[in-house]
DNA sequence: CTTTTTATTGCAAACGATTTGCAATTGCAT
DNA sequence: ATGCAATTGCAAATCGTTTGCAATAAAAAG
């Protein structure tokens, strides 16, 4: 239902090309970024990246998610509550399920939905940019 | 196609009935949701407060504002840049497309998307409890 | 492989939006 | 009018994120 056989991005390389240096602490967070398939918020990365090297601060943190953001490696989400939260750019786009009980995100898309949105905006004289479609839901008890 | 009729509601007696008291700042608050038919942040609010009364603080400003929004007076909405932006609750469910250049905002309502959203959640084990909807366009230039 | 150059780091402080503690004020029921 | 709890303004606190800066470490040069 989830397991992605998305072509792991070989950030380093891309790192490489966009002319910044391979650091040991870019290392870390690029190795968790691809290990990982959730959508975690950038203190869950520290978090796990402090696991692995301790010296690792929160800023660094920051910094390397918004550099990938910037090469467009990873997207950033602004979810209901707080923190934002990232994941791999590599798959198609999609839009988000998110579970209000436990947080965890379900990638779902709609083709018709997106014809949809395109003709409202059409019919309203404006071109989308970019949208936004999050269902915040709880799981289903009964059958 | 977007033109609410809206029967502008009479917060006063809502906030009477809600036990709290209609004090000055109250009251200045309320007659600016009343008269706007766009969707200001805080800061405007606050603003277009201070020109009637000068005394009036933010602090009161958005303390009244999770008042409302506790009563359902009005709705939060966190687009896309910073600050929450308010709209009155009369009308029924829509969604929005924000104008990135102006910032300005059009309500629109999509029976069928909704209907599309249910499916899905349904689909993936969900029951919606909100979602969020919001498209960012750009006027069209030729037409 | 040492030196040089310059990007990157960790830290603490700054940030912007929003919330809060508190003492002073004010609605409003008596 | 009187009294008291609700409300205010202010300043300080909060939370997530960003930033200035001096110290450090990649990678380039020798």
């Amino acid at each position: 239902m989830n397991q992605h056989a998305s072509h792991k991005p070989d950030y380093e390389k891309e790192l490489r090309r966009a002319g910044v240096r391979i650091t040991r602490p870019r290392k870390v967070i690029l190795r968790i970024l691809t290990e990982t398939d959730d959508h975690p918020d950038a203190m869950e990365i520290f978090q796990r990246a402090s696991a692995i090297d301790p010296s690792i601060s929160l800023s660094t943190v920051y910094r390397t998610m918004k550099l990938l953001e910037e090469m467009g490696a990873i997207h950033r989400h602004a979810f209901e509550g707080g923190r934002a939260r990232f994941e791999q750019a590599d798959g198609e786009h999609h839009d988000h399920l998110i579970d209000i009980d436990t947080g965890d995100v379900i990638e779902f898309h709609s083709k018709r939905i997106e014809e949809l949105q395109e003709e409202i905006a059409s019919a309203l004289g404006y071109d989308i940019v970019h949208h936004r479609l999050e269902l915040y839901g709880r799981k289903r008890k009964r059958s």
